[in-house]
DNA sequence: TGTACATCAGTGAACGCGCGTTCACTGATGTAC
DNA sequence: TGTACATCAGTGAACGCGCGTTCACTGATGTAC
């Protein structure tokens, strides 16, 4: 391997980015990106302000980099909804469970998101709508694959495709005030779950 | 009339407290409020800092502030949907434009909305995800006195009321973003009204 | 109507504070021979 | 392997600046008689 990956000034240098990256989604927990100040976050990650140079030139590229590996575990869960088998009711039942098992693994990439995509920050909010208009595509690419998606025209398939973003995003928010609230998540879920059910009936009597 | 609604003081007081208020509205057009600065506002509305003192307690008051005159808009159009009549198509599409109304009439207001339901001010978001309890309880009764809602148990209604105000908001923040790109606001509209449709067709086949 | 006093919205100076950014630096790590 | 030099992640002091908040004030408006 190379001394880029594996020196031991390389893995200090990851470690100090990491602790900037973890402090700042720490400190987003209850605030905006856009009011969170340079020398929280290296107070919070316990290094001087300067080092923070050293990394990012500045907030906005600190949230660049969040909105980066939070699309990246939200793709992961895209895929598996779209590789999801079975009736749909089925394949509702784990993009809901797909969803879960994300909000649980990654609170604050979720939290993160959620804000951020009608948040302040226009370059952070660009990021975020570019790869959601992508992760839309992506679906929208499945829908018409799928035997049902057959004479579907393709605005409707586009307008389908991002009512079940915008949903996943509706879901994943209502399992974070479900967590705020110290509530279980079967009531979210049930309502989520019922949701897609509506919708996919919605789908099997469409007429263009 | 008493002098506390026509007096010239009060007059003139009302006139400042106003301006704070669109100027922070102004403001706000691509920042949130949590990195919105007391001196930033009275400087835009052109009053010396101290007198905003006068008005407000500190920001959040004027956050709350803001909540409440943009969820009363709101609540205007959430009244004139369930006032539309006719076919459930018509109202879909009647719904589509007293949304587009609002978005055009009060873009500032429709916007902090948006971007403050998630955003990083605690009070705020607070404020805001009450009124939208209540806009969906004010929904679901409508959907329960609704001929087509009979038969519909009490979980299920509420799950399609949260659908339909999350879907007033997606479709705010639609015509949001394309203003913003100068685009012409029909596509987001048949988009818009697309979705309402598949979500109605969902409903008439609907089993509890 | 006129006068004397009270109210109070808005002012301007002053404060202490934390901010983002710069700079020259230190010392551990990496590299060449 | 050992040595001499280069690199560079992180430091700590320093800066100028705008912030939120306080205070005593001004002068127009309101009120009592």
């Amino acid at each position: 391997m190379s001394p880029h990956t594996t020196g031991t000034r390389e893995i200090q240098r990851r470690r100090t980015r990491r602790a900037l990256l973890d402090a700042a989604l720490s400190e987003l927990e209850e605030r905006s990106l856009g009011s969170l100040g340079l020398r929280e976050v290296t107070r919070a990650a316990g290094v001087s302000p300067t080092a923070f140079y050293r990394h990012f030139r500045g907030m906005d590229e600190l949230g660049i980099a969040l909105v980066e590996e939070a699309l990246a575990s939200l793709h992961v869960t895209v895929r598996g909804m779209l590789a999801a088998t079975g009736d749909p009711e089925r394949r509702g039942d784990a993009a809901v469970r797909l969803v879960a098992a994300l909000v649980r693994s990654r609170p604050a990439h979720v939290r993160f998101l959620v804000r951020e995509r009608h948040g302040g920050v226009p370059t952070v909010r660009a990021a975020i709508a570019a790869q959601l208009d992508a992760f839309a595509d992506e679906i929208g690419a499945a829908l018409r694959a799928d035997p049902s998606g057959t004479g579907w025209a393709a605005d409707d398939v586009r307008m389908l495709a991002r009512l079940l973003v915008d949903h996943m995003f509706m879901t994943a928010s209502a399992f974070l005030a479900a967590s705020l609230r110290g509530e279980d998540w079967s009531a979210a879920a049930g309502t989520a779950r019922a949701q897609l059910r509506l919708i996919h009936l919605g789908r099997l009597h469409w007429s263009g």
